[in-house]
DNA sequence: CCGATTTAGTTCCAAATGGAACTTGACGCG
DNA sequence: CGCGTCAAGTTCCATTTGGAACTAAATCGG
């Protein structure tokens, strides 16, 4: 089996530490796969995504999408759900009942776009945009949380490697060929 | 609104291209948001994972559940459904009906563990292994692809950077606190 | 400008999902 | 031992999901 460019090194403390709390499998799909790129970025990324979405559906009884829904436009107020299912990738009907939803709660707003007579333009309320604000706090500090074992200087590098990536996404295949 | 530790610079022609391409709300989402690093994992990720589900659900008929069964089991024969649960953070039933179903298809042969009359001890058939074979190529040349921007240097970056966070990963905190 | 095609958002419904209860076996402790 | 608790995997069933069809509006081509 091919391994990821990093192997587990001869000796090393919390290496080892963290190989005796993780699953053993865990440790093959991390270690010992040539698909080391996805099973890191799924691993890390079920780590921040999963306590938060948890917190936020026992906290405000938010679902996902409904979730996703109200971050996006809290980022940007005035987009549309068609952009929030672009950069989301959850389908439209999903989205479209999250909105509902966030309609029903009075945590959106909507108005017809002027421009294009199908399509909405969405705003956070007041009461959205409240828990959009509380949220930020635990989210941006669970990332701080898992940011910290790495320096300043490897946390810059971290999000320029990103940063690259995504940068270079558009020349991905969105298919598979073969 | 906070940004990422890199934001988009003067003039970067690539940048300025992807910006094009890219939703409006993802570009927010990539350069305006707090949480940047878990807004490009799962983007990343996304990109990854979409186009290999879609890509083994239309050549074998496998759902995402499934193959994640059938991946874990390729990467390390003898595991249980347990150790499959706790890699992929699929709830149990879910992975318990994948199973069967890799069963019932002869993908997979189990046999009850005789450490532990509660366990199942899992491997691939052959034509599991085939399976797992054939499709390691196509997701080996995707993942080549996406990194195909990096150097042979900032890729091993990225995957040390990572290696880092997992190894990290036991400290973080499950449940949001407050 | 008029018909053909595409797009934003909604609705429908069969299928997947996942929490909770259940079964059976393991394990700890008096 | 024997009893209470925990763990592996399965089953049940209410809820969610998402593909496909649909409506209405925009856009494209001649």
């Amino acid at each position: 089996m091919r391994r990821a460019p990093t192997h587990p090194s001869r000796v090393d403390p919390q290496r080892e530490a963290a190989l005796a709390d993780l699953d053993p499998l865990t440790v093959t799909k991390l270690w010992d796969n040539p698909c080391w790129l996805s099973f890191r970025l799924n691993f890390i990324a079920f780590r921040f995504n999963d306590p938060v979405y948890r917190w936020i559906e026992t906290r405000y009884g938010l679902v996902r999408p409904e979730f996703v829904a109200l971050y996006a436009v809290g980022l940007k107020g005035g987009v549309a759900a068609k952009n929030i299912v672009a950069s989301s990738g959850l389908p439209k009907n999903t989205l479209s009942r999250a909105v509902q939803k966030l309609l029903q709660r009075r945590l959106l707003k909507r108005e017809s776009d002027p421009t294009d007579l199908r399509s909405y333009v969405l705003h956070l309320t007041p009461a959205g945009r409240k828990i959009f604000d509380e949220t930020m706090v635990p989210m941006v500090e669970h990332q701080a949380t898992m940011l910290a074992g790495l320096s300043e200087e490897e946390q810059r590098q971290l999000c320029a490697l990103m940063d690259k990536l995504v940068i270079a996404s558009p020349t991905w295949p969105q298919e598979l060929s073969s």
